[in-house]
DNA sequence: CGCTAAACCCAAGAATTATTGGGGCTTGCA
DNA sequence: TGCAAGCCCCAATAATTCTTGGGTTTAGCG
């Protein structure tokens, strides 16, 4: 092997950080070339110095990770591996339709994320057995909502305008408001303020 | 020094185990003797084997933290610092009246771990910055509310807009909108979608 | 009593958000 | 193959919401 595959973790917890150098240490097939804690320090990184595997946590204080995720792979192929403390299956369902190349719980055995990295450089996608039991057991969603619609449903969730959202997904404003009158007749309210809650009633977040 | 200060690792997240593995390998004052990732047998453990520090995280799948918090500190008198991925300062109030001797977030630098035990040690309670801020939002003087804003953050909750508000209580719109922005001065948010949150968590509702 | 602060109100104009109408794309199905 | 439905997008325009700058009233205080 003349050279390795880069990594770029993406985790808001400095000790998960370091959890992951060490185990990265003792595969010399691959190297860290930066830790970020921000999502949206992320999505600026890749633009410039793209690498081989993307390790994403899905939650950050800042942007959700499937926001970052959705704005890594519409910009660039790269392959990104999620990485998720909670059992967020909807989400993480989101993530898979999104791109993501693998699922990973931190409750499992670290080797399951070396695991997920060797499946992904093979072009597979893996998802670990605990993670894949939740998804299995995720009852089909009595509201099927598209990857945009989902995107812009946790923007709002976040209590971001209109305008930031449009700005972050490259789109007019008046197509974020077209999605969210979209939001709104899938979800059967009658009020912009009634979405999120709406949305956590059926287990969308 | 004779003999180490024994630490006991109660984080059902492996990946996170490792980095504190890693972070307490860099300070010979220290040795952990175990690493468990349930509440459950971390009360257990504790009843057999006594430790000088436990190292334990609020959010389990078995048990919530605060709970095996209670146990130990009801049967042995030992220093326990609570560990946080989330900023639940409820709960975290909690712990420190349950006699929780530090607290620290894993957002917060790895150090502010070893400034805990360092703390705890010389018999004081250590709180990180971040932490003690969240903490005394929640201690801070109560948010006062004049009637009409108490009034439209109610219509606010239950999702209704501005301009069926400003029917409902005759007056003028742009009247509804200027208490909106006193709601928002007073709750310090930044955006009218985090009013009703804030207002949640400051139990105005 | 005059002064100040805070709550309440509104008109007008600025800013944000929603709707309409239309286009392109893909998928499934007749 | 052609058609229908869903998704995604946007310009232009409509509607809503926000801000500004002003006004009134009340309450506390030196």
């Amino acid at each position: 092997m003349t050279t390795k595959h880069s990594i770029l973790i993406v985790d808001d917890h400095p000790i998960t950080q370091s959890g992951l150098r060490l185990l990265f240490s003792r595969h010399d097939k691959y190297e860290i070339v930066e830790a970020l804690d921000r999502g949206a320090t992320a999505s600026a990184f890749v633009q410039s110095q793209p690498v081989d595997i993307v390790i994403l946590d899905l939650n950050m204080p800042d942007v959700r990770g499937v926001n970052v995720l959705a704005e890594i792979v519409g910009s660039r192929d790269m392959t990104v591996i999620i990485l998720t403390g909670e059992s967020q299956f909807q989400e993480i369902d989101y993530a898979l339709k999104l791109g993501a190349r693998g699922v990973v719980s931190k409750a499992d055995p670290p080797d399951e994320i070396i695991a997920a990295c060797e499946a992904a450089l093979a072009g597979d996608v893996y998802v670990s057995p605990q993670m894949r039991e939740g998804l299995s057991r995720l009852a089909e969603a009595p509201v099927a909502l598209s990857s945009r619609q989902m995107a812009i449903l946790h923007y709002l969730a976040q209590g971001e305008s209109n305008k930031e959202i449009s700005y972050r997904l490259s789109i007019a404003q008046p197509t974020v408001s077209f999605h969210i009158a979209e939001l709104r007749r899938k979800l059967d309210v009658s009020n912009n303020r009634k979405i999120v809650e709406r949305a956590q009633e059926l287990n969308l977040l």
